[in-house]
DNA sequence: CATTGCTATGCAACGAGGTGCATAGCAGGA
DNA sequence: TCCTGCTATGCACCTCGTTGCATAGCAATG
């Protein structure tokens, strides 16, 4: 398990509550781990209970108080641990490539429309990754210094450009394939 | 839930027992979608039991008898119906998207040989790949015919191969960012 | 004959993840 | 005033996936 660790990381770049990293889950981390906030919640508080991350009642005026979240030493330590040992190869999960050849024994032609609109998500999501790339790194830093903590989450950021690139490509592979059988080929 | 069309998807290419399922899960489908046998079972204990699946005793000598499974009508049905429904974003786990940020805030150097050793499993598995395109799509088929079920595969197996190669190609990327923050730098 | 190893099937238990629902404060508009 | 909507936290339940273990037939090896 390692959503405790991506909450780690999340909360070393920027302490904050359940409720936002759970929207934090949703943009930035959440393209690389998904996570829904009854997890987050659940996992909080066991992390709390080990002592990886210390708690502090935060009252707000406008909206309801809130909980805010950091890490504490026995966290960060727990992160340089997992850090150090070997991960294994993530389990996939690629459903399209279930249903192309699945296509096979029933309509291919029937499923262009469901590629086409993966098609139009990760061009979706690619645009939303250039834009960020471009808000964030799209000048170099103000004091012209090596940065780790923006050149990782870059390299992370170039990482999902490369992949929506490479997916839309292969869709547009896909949806070649499947065009040549059309029903009165 | 997408494993009981996998299984679908398989046992149309070619019927079989759940131990030889679970074997192809190891190699080609499971590449795209990994289920263990104990999942593989009991899945199929439920598959037959809605009549998606035909079950027949196979007496084998030099082994253990076996029970073959094969899609029936039904199965096909429900696999038609997944086709046409719409599926979405298949959810992201990319752990070493989560270590490389987390690299920020402890020792980056010291993850070179994790992201080396991942790199090494994908360039090994696009060998796999490439072999299993020479080995089964290097040469046209017999008739010269369009065949479904053979260029469907092949084009997922592509989609396979576009992976891998993007994936070295980031690691790379991330093997000369970390490289940066080599402690003396 | 005992051991190892592959084929083949399965149970039990646990933990992770997801869905639905509940609660509550407060703002803004109909 | 009521309703909608956003922030914020949480419980209960159920399914999926994984791990460990058990059984059993048969072959090959020492």
């Amino acid at each position: 398990m390692a959503l405790e660790h991506a909450i780690l990381v999340s909360l070393l770049e920027k302490p904050g509550s359940g409720y936002e990293l759970a929207r934090r889950f949703e943009r930035s981390i959440g393209y690389f781990w998904t996570a829904t906030h009854q997890q987050i919640y659940r996992v909080l508080k066991r992390m709390e209970s080990d002592g990886w991350v210390d708690v502090r009642d935060v009252p707000q005026y406008g909206r309801p108080d809130k909980k805010e979240y950091s890490v504490a030493a026995p966290g960060r330590q727990a992160l340089s641990a997992w850090l150090g040992e070997p991960t294994e190869p993530e389990s996939v999960r690629h459903d399209l490539a279930v249903k192309v050849r699945g296509a096979a024994f029933s309509d291919p032609a029937a499923l262009i429309d469901e590629v086409e609109r993966h098609r139009e998500a990760h061009t979706a999501r690619l645009a939303h990754y250039r834009a960020g790339e471009t808000r964030d790194f799209g000048t170099p830093p103000a004091d012209g210094g090596l940065d780790a903590e923006r050149e990782l989450q870059h390299v992370v950021l170039r990482g999902g450009i490369a992949y929506e690139q490479m997916m839309i490509a292969w869709l547009d592979d896909v949806l070649a394939t499947l065009a040549r059988f059309r029903t009165g080929d």
